[in-house]
DNA sequence: ACTTTAATGCAACTTAGTTGCACATATAAA
DNA sequence: TTTATATGTGCAACTAAGTTGCATTAAAGT
């Protein structure tokens, strides 16, 4: 997966600023949120946020509110299930299909809580 | 369910503000937020917050967070989904249960994030 | 180059939730 | 009934993620 596909008739500009944003994110093996990537970026907080919205409404990037009040963000591809360790707070992905239908509603996430591996074990 | 057996060797005081509390989310048919119920209620939000997070540690109440960056707490019963709505931010209880296991993991709460049947319809 | 439009940085703001501290209430001991 | 000890509460100040207003800068079209 490249930049360039990304944002391939998305009607956006490709600045320095979102090509940072989306390096990051593509190389990610979890949702990332702000304070995990900072240090990477060069852009102010204002710039980071104002771009990942512009993604998320341009379908490039899919977020979700953890539980540690902080908000995760990675690449939009199929969508899978999260699991939120609720004791770490680590977010991890779920590769797994999990089908589940509920009737009138669009499911578009599924966040699944509870302790994950490592902190099962302490 | 009363309040006296919610309680029952809890080893928890019984307080003006622990009771309207609880009275509050007994009664409730989902998920309550601080803002939702705080005109219902009379004591000080610090004070709120500190009832309910000891209510979490012994058990008698749980909560999670939602999209819109607040926690919804309702009486522990027995384990079952939630869905949140993206668009609306509304929160409901998932009545079926959902069978989903993960080795290694501890799943405590199911969330689903999607489009509720009223903001479906729009 | 000139104009228009969108992108950025900075600082100030918003808001859910937390914390320190003084005062109040309750239970236990004297 | 007083005294001691612990727990609960209100108020105000604080924290931290995310947002917004505004002036400045950079990019694209003519």
């Amino acid at each position: 997966m490249d930049i360039e596909n990304l944002v391939k008739e998305k009607d956006i500009k490709l600045t320095t600023a979102r090509t940072e944003i989306l390096e990051k994110l593509i190389h990610a093996k979890k949702p990332l949120s702000y304070d995990d990537i900072k240090k990477d970026i060069s852009m102010d907080k204002a710039t980071f946020y104002r771009n990942i919205t512009k993604f998320e409404k341009k379908m490039i990037v899919n977020s979700f509110e953890s539980n540690d009040k902080k908000r995760y963000f990675e690449i939009f591809e199929s969508p899978h299930p999260h699991f939120v360790c609720v004791v770490c707070d680590s977010v991890e992905c779920i590769k797994k299909h999990l089908e589940f239908k509920l009737s009138g509603y669009t499911i578009e996430n599924i966040i699944l809580k509870g302790k994950c591996k490592k902190c099962n074990q302490i």
